[in-house]
DNA sequence: CCTTCTATGTATAACTA
DNA sequence: TTAGTTATACATAGAAG
């Protein structure tokens, strides 16, 4: 019954555009309600639904037309502050794309790192990365080896007796790079955050983060 | 970390109740854009925040008056592609910039998918591991480290202006890694779920659509 | 056209930096 | 304070009645 991912744009099936019609405004209602009594605000909505004259208004109309007053009354000067603010409100936004494309590339920097170091098996060498990448991946050994130097001090808590000195059986490979697969995951494995991170918002939501009051109404 | 339950009713704390509502403001005018959007009606919704003279309102104030007022409709729309044309470029960037971010988010989940699938594959844990095979990996782990340096340090001594921090990486370098060689059971097809979404472009046609000329104008 | 069901996406309370 | 995370509650798409 995989629910679909819900694409912002218009739905052209016409009985799914009115039933989510019905059950988002429902929603959306409600939200109003929460948000006014949650934060004590006046606080209202207005969906006008094709086929009826009317726009459904929430709450009672009397208390919306009070709020609505206030708008009609709003002198033209503020309008135009805000009309400029609204202008400043594309450059914000870019810059805040902007800024998640910057990161979204370092993270991809990094995962690459990460795979690298899986991949050291497969023969790849030092002498082909750049000294960015080198930074990271030297970082991403040592947290490796943290999590290592930790595991084994919990094991030695619980065998004091135990030793780890694997002198006499490691006979060093000629590759200087180790095999890190299956050395990951469950106890404070380092990689276990790929897996959990939720994937990054999107541009819409960035957007929605610029809806910050502040910005419309700097007064 | 758990969420409480929601009760209802006013929120006493003062930064608490300050915090949920421009919270839950931006979640409502989200929901009012995407009800519009989904379902080709106007919608609009109105909040006070206390220190504020002026109510929150979305969509744009005077596109909500016209809502409210049963607008008329046509002079209006011509304004309007004078507005898209003036507009038009940043628009252009700004797709521009969500579809690499879109891309770049793909990207990301490839990444992510292969290391899962390594850490399948491997199926280890640290915690899985003896106190020996630990003791072999921490030097594996440390030779690595050590050999990183040492990489770094040749890489310095050719370039001494170069800097491994990754937080002044700007542009990529020309892509080093390959991946996974493979590693790719036949077919691939474990991706095809990613969808190519359509760059978000919706939301701020949209929001073109409400800066209506004469709503920007208005004078 | 409604409900009702439920798996899944989304919003957000609480927390951290 | 604002920004970013995470775990959880809530909203809702799609299916079935």
């Amino acid at each position: 019954m995989a629910r679909k991912k819900v694409t912002l744009a218009w739905i052209s099936n016409d009985a799914k555009r009115r039933a989510t019609l019905k059950k988002r405004r429902n929603g959306l209602f409600k939200k109003v309600n929460e948000l006014s009594t949650l934060c004590d605000v006046p606080a209202c909505a207005i969906v006008y639904a094709p086929d009826e004259a009317q726009p459904e208004v929430w709450p009672m109309e009397p208390e919306a037309k009070r709020i609505l007053e206030h708008l009609k009354a709003m002198p033209e000067s503020e309008q135009r502050k805000k009309r400029v603010n609204q202008e400043g409100f594309a450059m914000q936004r870019m810059v805040k794309l902007e800024e998640q494309i910057f990161k979204q590339q370092r993270e991809i920097r990094e995962l690459e790192m990460k795979i690298v170091m899986h991949q050291c098996t497969a023969g790849r060498k030092l002498v082909d990365l750049g000294i960015e990448d080198l930074g990271i991946l030297e970082r991403l050994v040592d947290d490796t080896l943290k999590d290592v130097h930790e595991r084994i001090v919990q094991v030695r808590n619980l065998n004091p007796n135990l030793n780890s000195n694997p002198d006499a059986i490691i006979v060093r490979e000629e590759k200087p790079i180790m095999m890190m697969d299956g050395c990951h995951g469950g106890g404070g494995g380092y990689l276990d955050d790929v897996v959990m991170k939720k994937p990054c918002m999107g541009s819409y939501e960035n957007m929605l983060a610029l809806m910050d009051a502040s910005s419309f109404y700097p007064f």
